[in-house]
DNA sequence: GGCCCTTTGAAGACT
DNA sequence: AGTCTTCAAAGGGCC
């Protein structure tokens, strides 16, 4: 029996900001508590596959529930978010957007898939499964949102300029503006669990071609990584708060 | 065409 | 258990 209070390392944001909630209990133990807020979803996750109503309910809910971000997160737009042919039984012939083709190119037109599809051979179809892509963590979800007003603002186009500025108003948010997102990242983590029970992170491992990683550890951070994957510094951050109650 | 840069966080790999 | 590495997004820069 598990105490109350212990969560999984991957549940568990690095500054302990959002919690383990009911929701994600249901996943985690054979014997969940029931959900307060929005039982009826976890409910339905648990016991039967997921289904196009079932997301767009989850959605209206969460998009609500989040209604309260002071810039509000895309729902229906969040490319791992939005649903396609990849959900058993739906109809829609537009695959899930978290699933891109083996190219990588994610902004592959459906019909110039069809048409490059048609001259591959059957075998090369079948070897050449499409990837499915990480969640977003709660940084990229916020930056996600808050690229295009940080263009706006600073006339800058460069990725790599307007993602250091990202990080410094990340560090610059409040808690609670923090944990908003941690929130989102985590139910992003959930429906992608729902949606692709046997992925793993390892799936995507050697994919890309990746720099050596001396050149990549000097130039990205200039120093080492503790356990939680920050930095010295910021793991000298302030104390976690307590998890959200919004739900 | 495709990797690099740059950020944080999640998670797998490694020691 | 603790540490290290990779990959998520994005798009200009560069080879």
């Amino acid at each position: 029996m598990q105490p109350v209070g212990i969560v999984h390392k991957a549940t568990q944001p690095p500054h302990g900001v959002p919690q383990l909630s009911p929701l994600y209990e249901h996943f985690s133990s054979p014997h969940p508590t029931p959900a307060p807020a929005p039982a009826d979803i976890s409910q339905k996750q648990v016991h039967r596959p997921l289904q196009t109503s079932d997301l767009s309910g989850f959605y209206s809910l969460t998009s609500g529930t989040m209604g309260q971000l002071p810039h509000t997160v895309s729902w229906f737009t969040h490319p791992s978010l939005m649903l396609g042919s990849s959900v058993p039984g739906h109809p829609a012939a537009i695959p899930h957007p978290a699933i891109v083709p083996p190219s990588g190119k994610q902004e592959l037109q459906p019909y110039d898939r069809s048409l490059k599809t048609q001259v591959e051979s059957k075998a090369e179809k079948e070897t050449k499964k499409p990837t499915i892509k990480k969640p977003l963590n709660a940084f990229m979800l916020y930056m996600k949102e808050m690229r295009a007003k940080v263009i706006a603002e600073c006339t800058l186009k460069e990725s790599a300029a307007i993602n250091q500025i990202l990080g410094r108003r990340w560090h610059a948010l409040s808690r609670e503006e923090q944990a908003k997102y941690y929130e989102l990242a985590r139910k992003e983590r959930q429906l992608h669990m729902q949606l692709y029970p046997g992925w793993s992170a390892r799936d995507n491992y050697g994919k890309k071609k990746r720099r050596s990683r001396e050149k990549h550890q000097e130039s990205t951070t200039g120093g080492k990584r503790n356990a939680f994957g920050t930095y010295p510094e910021k793991a000298a951050a302030p104390a976690p708060f307590l998890p959200m109650t919004v739900l």
